[in-house]
DNA sequence: TGCAAAATTGCAAGCGCTTTCTTTTTTGTT
DNA sequence: AACAAAAAAGAAAGCGCTTGCAATTTTGCA
């Protein structure tokens, strides 16, 4: 026993009447060591509870079997997921997992990438999704120094000019697909809530956004896009907002919520203001998080499948894949959405 | 350099013309050393972009600066609060948190317990909390083991029999008040969904649940005390299950939920059978998630102050203090809980 | 039975850092 | 200018493990 009450190799090495090499090398399942040997060693591991210390394994082997991830802060259930699909994938491959957040990534204290370095984890997986545009820059900075110490794998819509290996989300084909969903069913007046507008990892949904407009030919309204957080006080915010902007005959027949926080957030205000789902506004979302079915009235959205989607995530930070991948998607249509209630073209 | 690409704090004393030892006092801030030496061993640590290997420091000071954390499975965002307020806490002294979800802990292969132990963590926090009973029988044979190895705090409601540093749940406590306010107004046809029958950690709601009921001089129904597990498909299907099994005249007035996932699983259930909330029937939820008040009708339900309760674990760990303490909570009244429709006593 | 080859086992260095104990240098005092 | 005390800096051991290489034991075969 050590003073903090571990066993060491030693101690098995002297009860089993053996060098630390040879218990090592059982440790190991090694085949150059007699069944004699083995059983003997193998008793007394059991016997004195022995467990190997990572973290002097990590010292001599220059690996510690952990993986890190970067995530947004939890609260989106979203990163949950991803955080389980990852953590199972690793373990099955025997890693643990350190998750940080990036809640505080811009205190100057402290910085979760170079915690990581610090750690020497073996790898490291960043979620870039909805990162406050000047954590953006920071994040860029620190990529390069943080690449040197371990592999990183980006989650999330990055610029193709960052060159890392990335599973990237096609926001702008799902983002014109739901748009097109929309039209179809009549609708006009189509608002789309979230996302900054300096965001550069963004933009994209705003690319299919108008996309899905002009294959309608309907108008650009800037009224009915609004920035905001992803979070549904925020979706609550812009949605009030909008809405006390605009005459009610002008207001949105469908809202697309940047995700599904937002989209609960809009439906709240939608409420407040008489309205009714899908009879006179249809919302839709993204992540199907597990609310989303049991929303009153369920929530359409797009299934992202985060959960695979942090399993691969680790595959390929594990194979050492550097190519761009794309994110799997489904869209989910439920009874959130319906048809347009007062399309503008009936009445002209 | 080394063959991991990062520098050791050889490179930086012999770039600095210094000692290591004199190297590893600077990054310490101890104040023998001469200002001037101070000066040029900074410059070269920053010019060499130096990080002291968290690993090499663990194995000399018997220190990870790492805690654990144990939660089932992160898929109920409430447990990403506590780990967010854990996770806060601990930054703010030094420490990064490892997290393990129970997922798999009766996995044969597998057992976060003695990862932990491996891993030589600096203390960990096991929340108990729904935990499958043969999950609860493994990790009291465990928690003996572990608690060899580092300090443990449990989260959740604990048999006294279990003497270690606790933070526990008054559930009897909150249970009887909740079955109170239904009583007053006017509800006698009390549900209670959730839990298993043979928990032994989670009697206690229904010892609050019976209490209420006796308070009011109420009869206990078998059919209104459902067991099921705390996901938000469970409580589908057992509050389906119970519909079913009485003619409408006997279904509940007022369903109480062992939580938030459990309470929305039952209102899509009462919608499909044409229930309005709460006219016709009350809803009690149980976490306060942030959806509780994005519900159609906003969520009645208990804040058990999770992001606080996962910082005060780590202070507690931290502090060594081996004391049980009983965490906070509070009862949130929102629409979905109403008169009883149709008391019984006003019938009779 | 004797000896080379194969199978076991052990020695010792090294992973990057902290820390105790020395040694060297600087400072202050007479 | 000389010397003790204080300040600064370094040497070396040790944290618990892996691993290349050497030493020892066992085995196979003549």
């Amino acid at each position: 026993m050590n003073e903090t009450g571990n066993n060491t190799i030693y101690e098995v090495a002297k009860e089993a009447g053996v060098s630390i090499t040879t218990v090592s090398r059982v440790l190991h399942g090694k085949d150059t060591v007699s069944p004699k040997t083995r059983q003997k060693v193998e008793a007394v591991i059991k016997q004195l509870n022995y467990r190997p210390s990572a973290i002097a394994r990590g010292l001599t082997g220059q690996k510690t079997n952990t993986l890190g991830i970067i995530l947004p802060k939890l609260t989106n259930p979203n990163y949950a997921l991803i955080f389980n699909g990852a953590y199972e994938e690793a373990r099955k491959h025997g890693y643990a997992v350190s998750l940080f957040p990036w809640s505080s990534l811009s205190a100057e204290d402290y910085n979760p990438a170079l915690m990581l370095a610090e750690r020497r984890l073996d790898g490291v997986i960043i979620n870039v999704e909805y990162l406050a545009p000047e954590d953006a820059v920071l994040l860029e900075r620190e990529l390069k120094e943080l690449q040197q110490y371990m592999p990183v794998v980006l989650i999330g819509c990055v610029p193709q000019a960052l060159e890392y290996p990335t599973i990237n989300y096609k926001y702008s084909e799902w983002m014109q697909k739901i748009v097109g969903e929309l039209t179809a069913l009549g609708h006009e007046r189509i608002a789309f809530i979230g996302g900054t507008e300096e965001d550069r990892y963004d933009f994209r949904r705003d690319v299919g956004y108008a996309a899905g407009l002009k294959e309608a030919r309907l108008p650009f309204v800037g009224n009915y896009r609004i920035y905001c957080k992803a979070t549904a006080e925020a979706g609550e915010n812009a949605m009030r907002e909008m809405l006390e902007s605009l005459q009610p005959r002008y207001w949105p027949t469908a809202v697309i919520a940047i995700n599904d926080m937002v989209a609960i957030g809009c439906q709240k205000v939608a409420f407040r203001y008489g309205l009714r789902i899908p009879q006179d506004l249809s919302i839709v979302g993204c992540d199907n998080l597990f609310f989303a079915s049991f929303n009153n009235p369920p929530l359409s959205t797009v299934d992202t499948k985060q959960q695979e989607l942090g399993a691969r995530a680790v595959r390929k930070l594990l194979s050492g894949d550097g190519s761009r991948e794309n994110a799997e998607w489904e869209l989910i249509l439920r009874e959130s959405i319906g048809k347009a209630a007062d399309p503008v073209s009936d009445t002209e």
